[in-house]
DNA sequence: CTGATGACGTGTG
DNA sequence: ACACACGCCATCA
């Protein structure tokens, strides 16, 4: 594996539970000014114990719901975790952003 | 090597 | 708010 996928995954792992990032926040995070696809593509290998269903895209979405495999569903997970998710969107998505180059620092 | 693809983001109209 | 185009960078055909 590249350092890139550590890196995606060291960071997916860091999410606090009850909190979602989003890619663009990680890409930057890792350097790149729009690595959004790539952390998503490499989000594509990751394996369980990466929380992928606590990354979405910028406007809170699920669009990994699609391509997420898992016993149940990505808008379950979330909603376990406290999240509420409507119309493959999370509500409150402001309030449950967690920024690892703000927050991590 | 060139072109296409992708779990995306930002800018513009 | 919505639609579209372009950028970004790694992988695959």
């Amino acid at each position: 594996m590249n350092h890139f996928f550590q890196d995606v995954y060291e960071v997916a792992k860091m999410i606090p539970r009850g909190k979602v990032t989003t890619y663009g926040a990680i890409g930057r995070y890792l350097g790149k000014k729009n690595g959004a696809r790539m952390v998503g593509w490499a989000m594509n290998g990751c394996p369980p114990e990466i929380p992928a269903h606590r990354v979405v895209n910028s406007k809170g979405e699920l669009s990994a719901r699609e391509n997420f495999h898992g016993p149940k569903s990505m808008q379950t997970l979330l909603e376990e975790e406290g999240h509420t998710i409507q119309r493959h969107k999370i509500q409150n998505f402001e309030r449950v952003l967690w920024l690892p180059e703000k927050e991590l620092l």
